[in-house]
DNA sequence: TTACACTTGCAACTTTATTGCAAGTGTATG
DNA sequence: CATACACTTGCAATAAAGTTGCAAGTGTAA
């Protein structure tokens, strides 16, 4: 229950803080995304929060403006479906890190500790077009 | 016109030895990916075989029917989009490489000089789910 | 407490991709 | 080179992911 407060209180300030209304919506799908060990669809958001009966286009509307915000980041894993998950403001400067995703079960895995390195030395004009 | 006929010969042979039927279908295809510089979407190649009026779905079809006998990669370069391109036979043994997209204007890139580096010494089960 | 900009729900719509089925066609075989 | 038949194709319907317009509802600054 004191869990359940702190995570609702924590979204509220989480959400407040980027700038936007802390509604019910908003709230419940921070807390879902804040709750998972890893990122999540937009349908798998919406399934954890069917009891609660949000419509879909409101699930993407605030992931999409959470991600804006910067409170989320949205990632493309390899079969084309957007996952989200809640940006750590961890020690480590930036964040972003490699997912994997089981071509079996589709289950994903966070993986924090790779690098991607350069080995090229070329100074090619393909370099302005890094994501 | 000489080149034409290599190419539509390159082709042929190409889907004949994976097993598949020349149809004027799947070499059209094969001769688009063969020719581009860059992987193509299904709705680009669609767009340069309009004047073929062949169906959308069977491109779909070719294009994955190709891709399950190893003529060509189907890729997800991070706009939820899959794109084709064919496999070279070269002297790499691996030919797979990173692909970068123009956040602008959407064109794709080959990189074929980079690796990706595993830092991590761990064994975490997570490996398992490389696709 | 209130006004109003911000949000939501609903429904329609777009894009990408998939599938069933009858008609059509490569190609191995004779 | 004629033919049978499994493989392909075209068409249309369908699925899933994601987007948008708009009227009604609501969080929050004042």
């Amino acid at each position: 229950m004191n869990q359940k407060v702190n995570s609702q209180e924590w979204a509220r300030e989480k959400i407040r803080s980027a700038g936007l209304r802390a509604t019910p919506a908003r709230i419940a799908t921070l807390r879902v995304l804040h709750g998972s060990e890893s990122p999540l669809t937009h349908a798998e958001v919406s399934d954890e929060l069917q009891n609660l009966e949000i419509d879909k286009a409101t699930v993407f509307r605030n992931l999409t403006d959470l991600v804006a915000r910067k409170v989320l980041r949205r990632s493309a894993l390899g079969d084309n479906v957007w996952r989200f998950e809640v940006i750590k403001e961890s020690a480590h400067e930036h964040d972003s890190h490699p997912h994997f995703i089981c071509i079996d079960c589709g289950s994903v895995s966070c993986m924090e500790d790779v690098e991607l390195k350069q080995k090229s030395t070329s100074t090619s004009p393909l370099f302005e077009h890094v994501t």
